[in-house]
DNA sequence: CTAAAGATGTCCT
DNA sequence: GGACATCTTTAGA
């Protein structure tokens, strides 16, 4: 039973190639997949609802804007991997990394519709609001236990942390704007979310 | 070496 | 709508 349900997540996992293309396509493309969170014998899902999409020397509003550095360097990659960074002296956010080797792409997830494992992010979390679990891209890292421990992850391996395909797909209206909380690079429309979800962060 | 800002969340008024 | 928590990273002296 248990094999079987692994055997089948195993060929929902969204491959390299999905990662390899250009960063704003990944973002948009991410919205309604799945985030899975394996710990130990659970697993935290939740659906995509709200992305942004980061560059590189094109995108001021890019950590990868001045080229590479330490912390960085993930985005510079392998596509699909965890970029992983610590802000405010007490958050974690989740990227997902894009676009070829050598050239720095990152989704940032924001934010994402449990619906597994909802009881321990409620846990992680202390509230029992389900709106609020996951409804930014703090909360979301916190719902989902994901700090820099997971910076690298391999999401194509299907182990700590991985995304699959919806098992039901439906056609997700997907609406644009500019991007949260920075300061240059505003007018870019590289931030994606589903219309009408409840889930999406307020702001 | 020092300083300032930061891809945020929460609590307060 | 605004203050503030809290600390790493980065830029600049």
């Amino acid at each position: 039973m248990e094999v079987l349900r692994r055997t089948n997540e195993a060929m929902m996992i969204l491959p390299r190639p999905f990662y390899r293309r250009n960063t704003v396509k990944v973002a948009k493309e991410l919205l309604g997949k799945i985030l899975v969170r394996r710990l130990g014998a659970i697993e935290l899902e939740g659906v995509i609802v709200e992305t942004e999409a980061y560059r590189g020397s094109d995108d001021p509003a890019s950590h990868a804007y001045r080229g590479l550095t330490r912390r960085n360097e993930v985005m510079f990659g392998e596509p699909g991997h965890a970029y992983i960074y610590f802000t405010y002296g007490m958050h974690y956010c989740l990227n997902v990394t894009a676009e070829r080797i050598g050239h720095p792409g990152a989704v940032l997830i924001r934010a994402a519709q449990p619906i597994g494992g909802i009881e321990r992010m409620k846990k992680h979390r202390r509230t029992d609001r389900v709106v609020d679990l996951a409804n930014g891209p703090a909360k979301l890292t916190q719902a989902f236990d994901i700090t820099h421990a997971l910076n690298g992850h391999d999401l194509t391996a299907g182990q700590k942390v991985f995304i699959v395909e919806n098992r039901e797909p439906q056609a997700l209206e997907i609406k644009s704007t500019g991007r949260i909380g920075i300061v240059f690079g505003k007018e870019k429309p590289w931030r994606f979310y589903i219309r009408d979800n409840p889930f999406v962060s307020n702001r």
